[in-house]
DNA sequence: ACCTGAACACCGTTCAAGT
DNA sequence: ACCTGAACACCGTTCAAGT
């Protein structure tokens, strides 16, 4: 990765959590870089591949940091909640998350991380990929809502309080 | 609402079937009616509101149908497989509805009907608005990451098996 | 290697004017 | 009430040509 593609993607980002996902436009972005729009092209082939090469930066932020510690309740409760950290640390990021397509490297291995945690804690592989499903396709579900709705009255509550449902469903109907 | 309006509204969900959310385009809906682009703005006052009535639609036709019978758990079963078949029975319907903003009427009943079914469970109105966000976040959450793969494996089960683990967590840690 | 200049085929939206 | 025609200020993308 050349450095000047990560100076792209770099503004990218930064001119995302300043105007939104909406306003985020190929020309908007080469202004800012005090370059032509068509200049763009030599470091990503299309605005779906750089926006793909953003979700993938988000979500390796967000996966960053040391492994949590505590049973596997405990480290799936901290890595949930970092999950939906990095996604409202950026603007629309939640909804940016929900348009790609491909799980991409980082989504992928974070998934296997996270499956083999509860494998070690005595599940199935079958059960752990479903446990885990659930619970992201909670964390996403939740961001997204949360995001859209505006900056409105902060959901922490009940977010942990989703995330405890869940891991309550995990211990009773998963684990043996 | 004028006749017209509703023509409108049902044009614009064949052609997002037809063409997907990305090609959902003023213009190609007013050659599909026969009319200059401006021509719509007689009957929404912008695309946006336009979306937001598709939404409003696709949110009641999902939500119709003859109330479910069975216990508690299973009548939340059969309401999240309606509301996932809702979202997919619609090209792009997961990501219109992710980009949705207000909650809308029919959105705000649902949830409603759905709290009241577990408060005559026995949980208080809190907890069972947990449960109840719990559950739809997760099902919006897996119905976005599900349309976003593409037409792929049909994943009925993965979604029946993520349903039954928020069952059970609402079972063991929300009701008495 | 990176960028310019200029074009192409589009967008959403507005608004006077028509019927 | 509904629509046309025409414009405005934009889009993403391509590509010869420059340095």
């Amino acid at each position: 990765m050349s450095t000047r593609q990560a100076e792209v993607l770099r503004a990218a980002i930064e001119l995302l959590d300043e105007v939104g996902l909406d306003a985020l436009t190929t020309r908007r972005l080469a202004a800012r870089l005090g370059v032509q729009a068509g200049a763009l092209y030599r470091h990503y082939p299309s605005k779906r591949a750089l926006l793909d090469a953003m979700v993938e930066h988000i979500v390796a932020e967000a996966g960053a940091g040391p492994p949590p510690d505590g049973d596997w309740a405990a480290q799936l409760r901290t890595l949930a909640k970092g999950m939906r950290r990095g996604m409202l640390a950026h603007r629309d990021g939640a909804r940016l998350m929900a348009t790609f397509q491909a799980p991409g490297e980082a989504a992928r291995a974070s998934f296997e991380a996270l499956v083999g945690l509860l494998v070690r804690a005595g599940a199935t592989r079958e059960d752990a990929a479903v446990g885990i499903d659930t619970l992201v396709c909670f964390v996403n579900g939740f961001a997204v809502e949360e995001q859209a709705r505006g900056a409105g009255a902060p959901r922490d509550r009940a977010f942990e309080a989703g995330v405890d449902v869940i891991l309550s469903g995990i211990r009773t109907s998963i684990l043996v």
